[in-house]
DNA sequence: TAGATACCTTATAG
DNA sequence: ACTATAAGGTATC
């Protein structure tokens, strides 16, 4: 057992370890507690809660990694040295000073700024994240993060650490042997042929979220919308939660509505005008952080 | 090309 | 208890 800590205090606009991964952002950290989502509003840093995730060694092996905030501190137990994992992950090195500092004033956006002071984008694994958003489509938050417990416990490796029995993400080409039944018995219904095919796509070398990068976003969008069970929407998610596209603003059903509220001019008809429309309001290069504020702050009844 | 509809499953509201 | 509704949409026609 390794352990380390991350010295938060001279981070640029602090750090809130719960709100970043119980933001609906990433569906990949669990709770030790297994009260994951319980009090968003919660006290401070989830009364310091234990959350744990997998990542992957230079050999290419899962391995756990446990976190807490205390303070200014950000904790870690893992079988590897997770600073720099940690700081990659959770994008510690983002200047959330100057990003707010970047961000229009208009409203709810304060507000939203102000309610989870702290939060921070990720940076998941593509593929993960890319199945995660799959099957994001017409599920709550919750129960997207059970899914992808199950798709964990059901297909991922088994990892032992500290006496228990872990289980990393599913490998692409595990999920593209699963078949369609096997993935509806874990209750990702309608989703099951659309994670099973854009799987295959990825092990066999047909497609790769990775090679989204580099491009221009709308671009990039435009790619990642060759998997199955991917528009716009998901594409969106997989750019700003995975792939560093901090521009990036998934219209979903929340920001669809606070667009109608308070930004009506933004509603141009299309996806494609719609968001150029909404990321020029929010500010542009740091979009995607106001919309993920916006979100959080209004699921978790903000107002 | 734009618009309507089906789709798994379950928590929550009424 | 029971039914209707909606949930970070997408594919298909």
């Amino acid at each position: 057992m390794e352990r380390g800590v991350v010295d938060l205090s001279s981070l640029s606009g602090g750090f809130d370890l719960q709100a970043t991964v119980e933001s609906g952002q990433s569906y990949l950290w669990d709770r030790t507690d297994g009260r994951m989502y319980e009090n968003r509003d919660g006290g401070a840093y989830g009364g310091t809660a234990w959350y744990w995730t997998t990542v992957r060694t230079d050999d290419g092996t899962p391995a756990v990694v446990r976190v807490r905030q205390t303070d200014g501190r950000l904790e870690w137990e893992s079988t590897v040295d997770a600073t720099d994992r940690l700081r990659h992950r959770l994008r510690l090195d983002d200047d959330l000073g100057a990003i707010e500092a970047a961000t229009p004033d208009r409203p709810l956006l304060g507000r939203a700024f102000d309610a989870y002071r702290g939060m921070r984008l990720v940076r998941d694994p593509s593929f993960a994240s890319l199945v995660s958003f799959i099957c994001s489509a017409q599920m709550r938050v919750g129960r997207i993060h059970g899914m992808q417990q199950a798709l964990r416990e059901a297909f991922g490796e088994p990892v032992t650490f500290d006496g228990g029995t872990y289980h990393a993400y599913p490998t692409p080409e595990s999920l593209a042997t699963a078949t369609e039944a096997d993935l509806r018995e874990v209750g990702l219904g309608y989703r099951a042929p659309y994670v099973k095919r854009s799987a295959e796509l990825v092990a066999d070398g047909e497609l790769d979220p990775d090679d989204a990068t580099g491009r221009p976003y709308e671009e990039a969008r435009e790619f990642l919308t060759g998997f199955v069970g991917v528009g716009q929407k998901v594409a969106d998610c997989v750019l700003l939660f995975s792939l560093g596209y901090l521009e990036a603003v998934p219209l979903d059903t929340w920001i669809r509505t606070t667009i109608e509220e308070y930004y009506p001019d933004c509603e141009r008809g299309s996806y494609e005008e719609t968001s150029r429309a909404i990321r020029e309001t929010f500010g542009g290069e740091y979009a995607g952080y106001a919309q993920t504020y916006v979100f959080h702050y209004l699921r978790s009844g903000g107002e």
